[in-house]
Parts: structure tokens; C-alpha cells; sequence
DNA sequence: CCAATATATCCGTAATTCCGAATATACGAA
DNA sequence: TTCGTATATTCGGAATTACGGATATATTGG
């Protein structure tokens, strides 16, 4: 199921207003939960998720369980080109998406 | 009705297979045309046409007529993070489509 | 003006993607 | 086990996007 990650398919996940926002949230934050991001962004939950799952079939992002929180995270050992694209992103995205760094609330 | 490009929109643009085959053959060549780009990437004509004109619209690409072609390249004023994304992308993305740099045959 | 060539646009249809309420699952605490 | 919280998945419908044949437009040459 876990197809390996070409150009089109990162671009494809990029394309979105929302899962670009969670990449970008888990790219100034080294770990983000769930719920930070489900407020964060002010959508629903089943939403959200439904997006994060997106972005993990792709690799694009790890997540790790902690009890009860799933803690999500840009997954490191993507290609060098996939993790330029996305830092080179990063600052424009954040603009566009008007996207404040916010604080660490909850876990 | 040239809206300005923001990273959302770059990522659409080159989350599909043929626009991003197009994106990198204008890569490659620094000025192509239409005939070339159809029988580089084969695909009907005016499928071709359509998605140069969805690029155009986001201005990722500029056209300049000769006669009776039409001949394309990347629009060089783009945003750094634009052509640092794209030129990121070009090599990847060349040994995912498979696509062989094209002699000028045309024009 | 007419024909030929190159490219663009139209338009109906097919395919894909997105949405969010409802529901399911996983886990910790009592 | 049962409850409560956090997250995931399902599913049907809405919205967006892609396709390509047919047609329109633009340009050059005669």
C-alpha cells in the first residue's frame, strides 16, 4: 500500500490549503497532536483526520502514539528533493495560509 | 483574472502528470513549442492546449507567438521559492515520467 | 479571398477529490 | 467492564477537475 513517493503525488499532497497548513504546522513544530491541529485550524476533526491519513499512506508524515494522542511529524527520512520542496514552501505557505506559530497547548 | 501565485497553487499545477511532463520539458529546453510538446508527451492536442493554458493562467509559463506557433517557457520572474520548487522537482521528476530530453525538431 | 497549418476553446461526460455527520476504534482510568 | 476522551474510518453526496472530439481562431502563403 505503500507506494513511494514521486513528484506528482507530493505536489498532489501539497495542493491543498489544509494539508499544506499541517505540513507546515508540523514543519515549525517538531511534533504536533492531533488535537493542536484540529484547533489550530479551525475544521472538523473527522476532516483533519481524514488528511492526515492522506499524508502518512504518502510518507509525507510519521505519526507516533502516545496513550490516548497521536503525535504527528514530518517524516525525516523523505527524500533530500521532497524535504527541499517543503522547506522552501514552508515561508510562503505560512503567509498565504496566514498561519500563526501557535503554542504548544495541549499533551 | 491573473491571480498571484501562492504555493497552494504552484503544488496544483504540478501535482499532475502531464502538467508537470510540461513544466519540465520547458526545464530542460529553454523555449519549446506546442508541436514538440505533443509529440514529446503523447497526448491529444488539445490536451495539451488545455493544461498550457492552465499554466499560463497561473503564470508559471509565458507564451511568445511566432507565426503560426506558439512557443513556451518558464515565466523567469517568478518567485525565487517558485523556481527553487520547480527546479527541485525538474530531475525527480524526469526519472518518474520517464521523459527522455527531446531534440528540437520542430520551428 | 482561399487553403493549409498551428493552436486554442467549447462542451458534454467521466473520473477524482472533498466534505462532514455518523460511527467505529483505541486507550486510560475507575 | 464501563465510561470518557482522542482519533480514525465510513459513506453518500457535492464540487472540482480531467478528457478529447469537434469546432473556432490566428497566421502565412498563394
Amino acid at each position: 500500500m505503500a507506494t513511494t513517493l514521486s513528484a506528482t503525488k507530493l505536489c498532489k499532497c501539497l495542493g491543498d490549503d489544509l494539508r499544506l497548513s499541517l505540513v507546515c504546522l508540523m514543519d515549525v513544530q517538531r511534533e504536533i497532536c492531533v488535537c493542536d491541529l484540529v484547533d489550530a485550524l479551525d475544521a472538523p476533526q473527522s476532516t483533519i483526520s481524514r488528511h492526515l491519513a492522506q499524508l502518512r499512506q504518502c510518507e509525507l508524515v510519521v505519526a507516533r502514539r502516545q496513550g490516548t494522542w497521536m503525535h504527528y511529524r514530518l517524516n525525516s527520512e523523505l527524500p533530500e528533493w521532497a524535504l527541499t520542496v517543503i522547506e522552501t514552501l514552508a515561508e510562503p505557505a505560512r503567509a498565504q495560509l496566514g498561519l500563526r506559530t501557535p503554542a504548544p497547548v495541549c499533551c
